[in-house]
RNA sequence: GGAGGGUUGCCCGAGUGGCUAAAGGGGACGGGCUGUAAACCCGUUGGCGUUUGCCUACGAUGGUUCGAAUCCAUCACCCUCCA
């Protein structure tokens, strides 16, 4: 694949890595002299999107920064199917009601953050971007839903070859895989996506769809049919799905995936979860999910090299995607939180500031008159339930683990309200990074 | 149906009568170094009290013994070989 493209928007994408494959050289030369519809599709597969999402919503946004204009399909038909690429076992079919409902809080999240995504760093902007649009969340249902089974087969279906089909890595590796198999629901995922493509491109002019590396075979089914039905060009391009330096998928941890909505993930997980990326991964997630420029990253990278960090690179990659995804109030409020909850004495606080900055950690009640008595550190800490048992607590405490407010503690230690640090709250924190607010009641 | 081997703490695994709350390794946890990284170093790792102490634990139950993870009996489960 050239690298030498005359396009500014694959120049961009291809410094950073992110085109995995395109299906015509063409589409170079259109992304160059016209403004494109593209699109990419989401499956409603939960009530929020993941940051795998976010790898193809950035796709559309750099795009768009370029002054393309991208659509998004909730796939409201195609997730009562399921997409059999890169799974290796059927999906379970899900309700209608869960379907609409997933879909609803998509389109919200799509929306915010692609509109976020065009406003930041206007200084890297590409040609061609400024021009205003806004936008649109389309769902497929909409068009499949009146499609009768005879109707689809003759217009549509009859445009597949099942060779073809068949010969699509998503098909194979289910059909060599005989414990598992294909149901025909799944085997006929491919001609919904390529026709929500036709039809895109029929009623929005969409000449491009993106997705990830396993879309391939998806999205070169749409290009065909359109190319059939309607004989003009369309033209597809998939990004590189991303792992991390040991293999793995990015994005999953041991507590489940990391989601955009920050009901299930909060804005301080997520900063956190990009604070502590390996090293070795910096660079590749500077290119895919921030704006900043080559010359920016290549400083910033430099200075993992070099050891002049003090840590500040991983800093600026996780504000960088919180502010994209959150907003930057909520950026800023992580970046606070983290100096709290990473060494820095707690003191001098409000309830409501504490409580806000903390609202990640597990809190524990305690009455005010045991408080005004005093309560043995140990205690405390099993008490909560920081601690399992005093043997374990009273290790802890002599090893240096126990912490009030920040400062560490001995066995001695009686707690009172002298170490309140708002009004009704202090902090236990047992280790590097096991924290519990403690709240004093009654 | 016959012969033999096994079952130990979160996991693997040593231990064949007292010095065994049980070697060693892994994991986990705490500390140090550092950048909230990786690597590395030190420490901890049944419960309760902590200065010596008490309780519970080596598949289950019962027994021998001053004393058992270790010996005996029965039961349960696992493995290998022969039919």
């Amino acid at each position: 694949m050239s690298t030498n493209f005359q396009s500014s928007v694959l120049r961009e994408l291809a410094w950073r890595d992110r085109i995995d494959a395109t299906t015509h050289t063409e589409l170079d030369e259109l992304l160059g002299k016209e403004s494109v519809v593209l699109y990419a599709g989401f499956d409603p597969t939960a009530d929020s999107l993941h940051i795998g999402n976010l790898v193809v919503m950035m796709g559309l946004a750099f795009y768009q920064r370029h002054g393309h204009k991208p659509l998004m399909i909730a796939g409201g038909a195609t997730g009562r199917i399921g997409d059999p690429s890169g799974k290796a076992t059927e999906r379970e079919l899900m309700s209608v009601e869960k379907i609409e409902h997933n879909i609803a809080c998509h389109s919200a999240q799509l929306r915010t953050i692609l509109d976020r995504a065009v406003h930041m760093h206007p200084e890297n902007l590409g040609d061609g971007a400024g021009e205003a649009w806004d936008t649109p969340v389309l769902n497929n249902y909409d068009w499949l839903r009146d499609w009768t089974f005879l109707d689809f087969l003759r217009d549509i279906g009859k445009h597949f070859r099942v060779n073809t089909m068949i010969a699509k890595d998503s098909v194979k590796n289910r059909l060599t895989e005989r414990e598992q198999g294909l149901s025909f629901t799944e085997f006929s995922y491919m001609l919904i996506q390529g026709f929500d493509f036709y039809h895109l491109r029929e009623h929005h002019s969409c000449q491009l769809q993106i997705g990830g590396s396993d879309q391939w075979g998806n999205i070169t089914a749409g290009t065909e049919l359109i190319r059939r039905k309607m004989g003009v060009p369309a033209f597809g391009m998939t990004m590189p799905l991303l792992l991390d330096s040991a293999g793995n998928k990015f994005g999953k941890t041991a507590a489940g995936a990391i989601w955009l909505d920050p009901a299930r993930t909060s804005p301080y997980a997520f900063y956190q979860y990009w604070i502590n990326r390996d090293d070795a991964d910096v660079e590749k997630l500077f290119k895919t999910f921030t704006f900043l420029s080559q010359d920016e990253i290549t400083a910033l990278c430099a200075q993992i090299e070099d050891g002049s960090n003090r840590g500040q690179v991983q800093q600026r990659l996780a504000y960088e995607i919180t502010w994209l995804v959150h907003g930057k109030d909520e950026a800023d409020m992580a970046v606070r939180a983290s100096r709290m909850l990473f060494g820095e004495r707690i003191e001098g606080l409000d309830d409501k500031a504490l409580a806000s900055l903390f609202a990640e950690v597990p809190s524990a009640e305690v009455s005010r008159d045991a408080l005004a008595a005093g309560i043995n550190i140990l205690d405390l800490l099993v008490d909560t339930g920081l601690q399992p048992s005093k043997g374990a607590a009273r290790r802890l405490v002599q090893q240096g683990g126990g912490y009030v407010n920040n400062e560490r503690v001995d066995a001695d230690t009686t707690v009172t309200h002298d170490h309140l640090a708002s009004e009704s709250m202090l902090v236990l924190r047992a280790g590097k990074k096991k924290y519990l607010v403690v709240k004093t009641v009654g």
